[in-house]
Formats: structure tokens, C-alpha cells, sequence
DNA sequence: TTCAATTGTGATGATTTCTGCACAATTAAA
DNA sequence: TTTAATTGTGCAGAAATCATCACAATTGAA
């Protein structure tokens, strides 16, 4: 089965394209504007400028507009972890997919669920985005 | 932030109604009809039906079809855990939401958000659909 | 055999989500 | 100040998904 995580307004893609895009940011000297990370990724410029705005309000990206502008980490890659872009990208306080009572059976499912997303979440936070990065210049070299 | 959980053909309700229905079934003496299953759940009969159809080729519940037909569980509760209820929905080798190629960053994250999914089924493990229904029978007596 | 009632599922209109255009706001060089 | 180039985002058409209808297949009672 395929688990598919989506945040409030963004779709399926977005994790996997906000980890690759902050690891070109972690690999690269200059800033990067959003045309040049999306054609290294076959994205569309419009798409990476949303999840780089969400990372930008979260502190995790500096984005300068205007000309010359562009975007780079504003964090080292091995302080942010995976699980800090799910958060990141997830913030929206958007409708829950499902309205749950607050007693009975249904409420007990919600804690159950939401005590196994915990689960994942502990899970993404073991990797950072300098590991990400590692892997990608181990198998570059080999 | 919200994390959502899909299968192939069934939207994001499946899994809250689906467990709702094997603790209605498993409380119950006689088979249930899809729409009294439904009446009783605020959901349309096809959109049980669809899930009962799963759980019934998954083997945890049987379908009678024609008239005195119905459902009924085919396993003990405590025989069921969730994380089998969320795999026998899931099933659909359905469709991978994003192409991944078998090498480098891309791969390696595709592993660890599968690596996390695991977790977050091991989580499901640790419940049954008896324990399910001791919580409303619990909630029943106060 | 006939018949009423059920399951399983294809099909379809409604709704939601996604993609990408277009442009206001911004920026810093010249 | 002017200008070219960028970010951030509202919006609209496209695509995907959802809910539900409709009906074939099935079932067992009478």
C-alpha cells in the first residue's frame, strides 16, 4: 500500500520534492531561484516557490525576491531534520479530513491514529538533510 | 497537521468507517446489512458495501449476497488488529503517487518514508477490534 | 420456479485538488 | 530613479477523486 501524506494546500509530491530541493540547497554556494532547482527537478518554478515560501516562514530557507534574489539554507543541513519539513509543510491547521467526536470509539480511533503518526514522525526524525546529502555524494563517488 | 491516509479507490473516510464497522459487526449476533451498517454510521450503503468488500476478500469478514444476506465477522475481534485492517484496505498495489527511481537521494528518501510507514504500523499492531469495542462498551457504562 | 432482497461494481455527475499562468510587490544594480 | 529579474500568491482551467445511482448476479424462502 502507499501511505500519502498531504498537507492543507499542497499535493502528494511535496515532501519528496521539499527534501530534494533543500539538499540542492545544501550542495550549492550561491543562492538558487526557484527556475533553476525546478528544472534540475522537472518541477514547475510556480510549485517550488510555494514549498520554499513555507519553509522560508519557518525558518529553514532564506528567500531574498527581486532581482538577484533567490533562495539558501538559513540553517546548517544537519540541524534540520526530515521530520522538521513534514512539520513545516504540514503547519496548516486545515479541516480535519474527518470530524471526530470527543468520547466513544471514534474519539479512541483519532488517539490511536494520531499516537501512530507520532511514530512516523519519531522515525523521519533521525535523518537530517547533511545525511540526505551524504547518500547523494556516496553514490556520486561509487 | 493532518496526516491522510489513502488506498486506490477509497477516500479518506475508509478507515475511521471501516473500523466502526468490524466493532458494530463484532457487537453484533446477526448479520448487519450494508444499510443498516450505514444508517447507523451517517455513511451511503454502496460506500460500506465497497469497504465490507475488501475486508471480505481479505478474509476477516463474510458476505452473504441475496436476500437474507449480510455480514458477520469470520474471525475472532481479538484476532483482528488494526494494522490489518489498514493493510486489507490498502491492498491496491495501486498506482505509486510519485516515480521513483531506483538510485540515489530519491531512493533513499522513498525507503525512509517507507521505513517510517512501518513504524507507524507497528503502532496499528497493538490494537484489536475486541479492544476497540471494550473502549465503547467502557464508555457505554459511565 | 418465482420472487424479494441483498451484495458487488461499473458508470457518472459533483466536488475537490492540482497545476501553472499572470501579475503585484519587491529588490538591488546601474 | 530606472530597470530587469525575482518572490509570493490569487485565480482559473484541468485533472483527479468522491459519493451515489443503477443494475447484474446471487441467494434462499415459499
Amino acid at each position: 500500500m502507499q501511505l500519502m501524506i498531504q498537507s492543507g494546500d499542497l499535493g502528494p509530491k511535496w515532501f519528496h520534492v521539499a527534501l530534494r530541493t533543500l539538499v540542492l540547497l545544501a550542495s550549492s554556494n550561491t543562492m538558487l531561484k526557484s527556475h533553476q532547482i525546478a528544472e534540475k527537478m522537472g518541477e514547475d518554478p510556480t510549485f517550488v516557490r510555494k514549498i520554499l515560501s513555507k519553509l522560508s516562514k519557518s525558518g529553514y530557507v532564506t528567500a531574498q525576491g527581486g532581482r538577484y534574489g533567490g533562495y539558501q539554507l538559513s540553517k546548517s543541513p544537519g540541524e534540520i531534520t526530515v521530520k522538521d519539513v513534514y512539520q513545516a509543510l504540514g503547519d496548516s491547521e486545515a479541516t480535519p479530513f474527518y470530524t471526530v467526536p470527543s468520547t466513544g470509539v471514534e474519539y479512541f480511533i483519532a488517539q490511536m491514529i494520531s499516537h501512530a503518526e507520532t511514530r512516523f514522525q519519531e522515525e523521519l526524525k533521525q535523518f537530517t538533510i547533511q545525511q540526505l546529502l551524504d547518500q547523494k555524494d556516496a553514490r556520486r563517488k561509487s
